[in-house]
DNA sequence: TTCTAAATAGGAATTATTATCTTTACGGAG
DNA sequence: CTCCGTAAAGATAATAATTCCTATTTAGAA
C-alpha cells in the first residue's frame, strides 16, 4: 500500500519524498479521518523536522491529485479520508467519531432513482449521503 | 413569516430582540444561504451598530434552537439555511451555488431502505443528501 | 416602574490556514 | 555517478474566521 502511493505519485508527476510519504502513512495509521491538526500531531512526533506549512501543502496536493479526500463534519472541521472507493460516512454529532459506510445497494437504488427522476436544469456528478446519528458501541 | 420567528423564539424561551429579528430578515433576505460573512456584510450596512461577535452569537443560538441550519460546501464554508423543512441540497462546486432540493418520494425510499437494512450498532438521526453537479442556467 | 437574567457591543485573543521567500533535494540528462 | 533545474520543503509572517472577555444595555416578568 506503501508502494501503491509512490506510484500514485509517479502517474501523477508529482515527487516522492519523504514528507509526502510520512504524511500518507500518517493518515493510514491515525485512521478514523483525522483532522489536519491530529496530522500535524502526529507528525510532529515522529517526524519533527516536517513543517506545518508543508503538512497543509502535501494535504491540499494529495486532495488536488485525489489521492485524499476531505470530508466535512458539522462542526466545520476537515478531515481527511484516504480510501478512494465510493463511500458514505456514519457520523455522531456528539463525539465527532466518523466510520465509513459501504452499501452498494443503497448507491444502487439512489443512482436508479436518479436515472429514472432527473432534476432539471442540473447535470448530477456526485451523490453523497450524510447519516448523522449515534454509534451504539 | 416576522410574526412566525418572534413567536418562535418565544416559544423557545428566547427573548426577541432587534438584533436576532435583523439577523434573521437578513438571511430570509439574502436568499441562496448566506455565509456568515454575507450576514455580516449585509447587516454592517443596514444595522451598522450590531457587532460581529453578536451575528456569530446569534447564528449560533437559532441553530442551536433549530430555527436555523447550517449547511456545508466542499470548501468549507457554513451557510446558513432558514428553511426548516426536510430538504436537500443541489450545490455546485464552481459555482458555490446551493438551491434546494425537495423529493419527498426519493426520503420515502431512502428512509423505506433503512427501515429495512438497519446499520448494526448505529442508530441513524437524520440522513442528507449532498448532491453536487452542474446548474445549466 | 423596577429588577434581573439574558443579551449585546466592542475589541482582544485564538485558531486554522495560507503566503512568502529562501533553502533543499528529487530525479532526469549526460 | 554526478550535476542541474525545478518542484518541494522549511520557517515564519500574514490573513481570515471565529471565539472569548467584560462592561454595559435591555427584554420582559413581577
Amino acid at each position: 500500500m506503501n508502494i501503491g502511493f509512490r506510484e500514485k505519485l509517479q502517474e501523477k508527476g508529482l515527487k516522492v519524498t519523504p514528507q509526502r510519504v510520512a504524511i500518507f502513512e500518517a493518515i493510514l495509521k491515525l485512521d478514523n479521518h483525522p483532522t489536519a491538526d491530529d496530522i500535524i500531531s502526529f507528525i510532529k512526533t515522529n517526524h519533527p523536522n516536517i513543517s506545518v506549512g508543508t503538512v497543509y501543502k502535501v494535504l491540499d496536493t494529495l486532495v488536488e491529485n485525489n489521492l485524499l479526500k476531505k470530508v466535512k463534519t458539522e462542526k466545520d472541521i476537515m478531515r481527511y479520508d484516504p480510501l478512494l472507493s465510493n463511500h458514505n460516512h456514519l457520523y455522531c454529532a456528539e463525539t465527532e467519531r466518523i466510520e465509513d459506510f459501504e452499501d452498494e445497494k443503497l448507491n444502487e437504488l439512489i443512482s436508479d432513482y436518479f436515472k429514472k427522476n432527473k432534476i432539471k436544469n442540473f447535470k448530477i456528478q456526485d451523490i453523497k449521503l450524510q447519516i448523522t446519528g449515534k454509534f451504539n458501541n
